[in-house]
DNA sequence: GTAGACCCTGTACGTAGGTACCGAGTCAAG
DNA sequence: CTTGACTCGGTACCTACGTACAGGGTCTAC
């Protein structure tokens, strides 16, 4: 199997070095092998995880609860009833997002065609839809 | 029109006091007139503009991306295109935000059913779907 | 008219998540 | 066999987003 060295890792990823190293640090990735002189040894697979891990934190995911969510796969310590409440209450999670994230598109969506019909602007206090709503 | 102290408007948002002076220097919120002694008298719909910034801080959006969607709202100063163009740029990210929890939320979802059918764990690697797709 | 809760400004401190720098060792190409 | 890019670990620094504290004024209920 093709391995990385960091700054390939990184550069494919699109993040930096030291990132690398804090996410390694923080447990986000597994500590790679290493070669004779230290140099650390990635599998390939660990493009794909950086990624993901970018992606959950632009939706607000800590990088604890990315752990979380990356620890879910495997874990031979926890339970199935444990694993199984863990992605439950991460689905909550989920879906409260997405019914946010729907109320901001619908609102845009409005201020969008809303804006469109009356050219100058100054007055299209449709985003308001977005305060009025919800918890 | 019933107007709200700092710690008013605090409590009900469930945000604390520093932070509501903290957004207003941001220009997340507007500052709002005083009474005499220099009292701030907040409009109640504050509470519901703070609520909206909870929920699109939560869903990784920056306070300045945060004020960029307040400011949709009115400002006399931009074109109808130029609205027109921002929020088109906002409903992008909107949209692959989506398509990321949407991702995320089907994996989970696989992980439940299948952890579910092999009583103890010990290998459910299906969060890797996660990692394989996209971007 | 005073006690206790609240508000003012200003500045300092805290946490999460990186990012940069250092001095030293390693690697690949010419 | 050297040169330039890369890596190592360690520590220091930075930004975004708050949160706390200090010293002083205000409000309201008794």
């Amino acid at each position: 199997m093709r391995t990385l060295t960091i700054g390939q890792l990184a550069r494919e990823a699109g993040v930096n070095v030291q990132t690398v190293r804090y996410y390694e640090r923080r447990g986000l990735l597994a500590e790679p092998p290493r070669r004779e002189s230290g140099y650390r040894e990635f599998p390939e697979s660990d493009v794909a995880r950086l990624g993901f891990i970018r992606r959950a934190q632009a939706l607000g995911f800590t990088l604890a609860e990315i752990g979380d969510l990356l620890s879910l796969r495997v874990d031979p310590q926890t339970t199935s009833a444990d694993v199984h409440r863990r992605v439950e209450a991460k689905l909550k999670d989920v879906g409260e997002k997405m019914a946010d994230l729907r109320r901001i598109r619908s609102a845009l969506r409005e201020l969008a065609t809303s804006c469109k019909a009356h050219g100058p602007v100054g007055d299209c206090p449709f985003l308001d839809a977005l305060d009025a709503q919800g918890h």
